[in-house]
DNA sequence: TATTTGTTTAATAGCTCTATTAATTGTCTG
DNA sequence: CAGACAATTAATAGAGCTATTAAACAAATA
């Protein structure tokens, strides 16, 4: 028995190499640029063996992020926390969307990639996504509503305010290789980067929906 | 002569057709999705002679887009106005870069993965971008300064700002499958949404940098 | 009509990729 | 040690892609 966990255990980690090495490149080249030749060489393996676990490339695939992606799409929804007031609420939702994007800073590439190259994909997600998006604009927009009518708020739909989040909290990382190297930024420095833009979003986005005398 | 013309104008069509056609389907999919077996039966001609027009893909693709990157991304920075109100400034380069944008609106999409997915290209762009964007900043960077000085403007980086514009209006093109879907809209419901939508942009963008007492 | 020149096609070489198969190696078990 | 079973590899079929070549075709010209 201990043997046998000896053989697992050796399996298991070519396996988890393949699931790891496979992950980086998918991430880095989306997935028709990335072969399954290569992942092997990355690894270290014959490339037979990536079929033997995983039998496709299309389920490999599937296995890293079918589940990936719509945890990471639904993590905006389940992270809305109720407060009293609303600039809470609105901070809480950019600042746990901004921290799941930052768990996962090459995700969005990916899903927009894949979504736009390969249709088939596309109705997988697109779906699941649709829902997603749907119960999280219905559960801001009752309170929204509340704030504009209350005069504390300008005049904006759910949607709209809901885009100005998405687009400021994902722009940075969907054109990270373009700002490294535009700013000569390494990943470290990106990173840190992100974490101070941070604010500059929340003030972005209440600014932007404040009621403003000045304007 | 009058013969000759007859002739060239039959091949050009048909150079033509190979280029619209190749334009609209590298926008739609990308370099690497693109086979020119596809290009050259969406036009019904035999794929050798997209080799003989063009000689190889690559060149194909060079020719319809390596200008095309360049003057996209220097208009954000040549449309620049000078004016007396900051206010205006920034207005000015919110509507003539989401104009820009609106004319070409796959085209973030192909630069963004072009240069994420094909180390090459990213070289040769990524250049010109640096060059563009800095001379960019340095321009807006005085005004904005004075501005931030007189009290009219709270502290934000000339950085900061060009990313809260470029992410706001690039990102509902970028992600605009996912969009039309959710929404359920065709493409000239997009287009009138991301009319509608320019608005919304500057008051995030304005109200999101102007002194507010309410914040 | 025969020739020239530009356009288009058929055929195919050569490459890379995915996936399968059969053979080989390594390890535990009886 | 022999046999069993998992892990790994070598070899290769089969498909799709780019690019080239030679041949066919079309139209103007001499």
């Amino acid at each position: 028995m201990a043997n046998k966990k000896v053989r697992r255990e050796k399996s298991e980690n070519v396996e988890q190499m393949i699931l790891n090495v496979a992950e980086d490149i998918f991430l880095e080249k989306g997935y028709a640029m990335t072969s399954t030749t290569e992942i092997a060489k990355r690894v270290g393996c014959n490339q037979a063996l990536i079929h033997y676990y995983f039998r496709t490339k299309e389920r490999l695939f599937e296995k890293l992020f079918e589940k990936k992606f719509v945890s990471f799409i639904s993590a905006v929804v389940l992270s809305k926390e109720r407060s009293a007031n609303f600039k809470d609420v609105v901070r809480s939702i950019i600042e746990s969307h901004s921290e799941i994007i930052s768990q996962n800073p090459r995700l969005p590439f990916l899903i927009i990639n894949e979504m736009t190259t390969n249709p088939v994909r596309f109705r997988v997600i697109a779906e699941k996504i649709k829902d997603t998006v749907g119960s999280l604009l219905s559960g801001i927009d009752s309170e929204l509503k509340k704030e504009i009518e209350a005069g504390r708020v300008r005049d904006i739909s759910a949607f709209d305010l809901f885009l100005n989040i998405l687009s400021l909290n994902l722009f940075v990382y969907i054109a990270q290789p373009l700002i490294s190297h535009v700013r000569d930024y390494s990943f470290e420095e990106f990173v840190k980067f992100t974490k101070l833009r941070s604010e500059e979003v929340f003030l972005t986005v209440w600014g932007g929906i404040c009621i403003n005398e000045n304007i």
